[in-house]
DNA sequence: AAGAAGATTCGCT
DNA sequence: GCGAATCTTCTTA
């Protein structure tokens, strides 16, 4: 697989992050999904990012270069992963929702404790969970050569389908969340054109 | 120092 | 559909 080059603006990098590959290379071997589901969190103004009153010891990887990790710990048990959107010192990230497993589902389902699979990474902490992500991936350069957690290209999408943001609740009318609305590996029930 | 909220998920009703 | 689980982080409600 190849490696991917990133767009310089966040919500361009939301759109083309869909219908790439996800890849983890472990130990016991690779962990790879095609991403089908994406948020964005801009930069300056957004008060739902973590990154709206500055830099703090949690958020501190948004503010890396695009194309990092930005790993968080989030109601007492699940990981979510980001990858960082914008310039040095601009805190921003697209936090991947959704892939649909192509390789290492032995290791997904082992991680998950479920075999189906449209369960294993549909949703941000089962994501997380399936490729066995934690605070170690956090800051990692998705992009760089060797790297263990990156981002390869992929097949982009027929088409691209928009919603609000999932699970938000403070600037929860912008249309920020990005799918393959076709894939049965989206979380959600929020789809096509829902736009409270 | 303490408390509330949180970019979620799962199981039960 | 609703509430519990579970704990880190930030704010001072």
């Amino acid at each position: 697989m190849r490696r991917t080059e990133l767009p310089a603006e966040t919500v361009t990098l939301a759109r083309f992050l869909l219908g790439a590959v996800l890849v983890r290379d472990t130990p016991r071997g690779r962990i790879a999904g095609r991403i089908v589901e994406t948020e964005a969190y801009l930069p300056g103004v957004d008060p739902a990012s973590h990154a709206y009153r500055g830099e703090t010891q949690r958020n501190r990887s948004m503010y890396l270069r695009r194309g990092h990790a930005y790993v968080y710990f989030i109601y007492g048990t699940w990981f979510c992963l980001n990858v960082t959107s914008e310039a040095p010192g601009i805190g921003a990230a697209i936090l991947l929702r959704a892939v649909e497993p192509l390789d290492g589902i032995a290791l997904m389902e082992r991680r998950r404790g479920t075999a189906r699979a449209t369960d294993l990474a549909r949703g941000p902490g089962r994501l997380a969970a399936a490729f066995g992500l934690d605070r170690r991936h956090d800051g990692l350069d998705l992009c760089a050569a060797g790297s263990e957690l990156w981002l390869a290209a992929g097949s982009p999408p027929d088409s691209i389908e928009e919603s609000v943001r999932i699970g938000v609740s403070l600037a929860a009318d912008r249309v920020l969340r990005f799918f393959e609305p076709e894939s049965p590996f989206v979380s959600g029930t929020r789809r096509l054109n829902e736009r409270r």
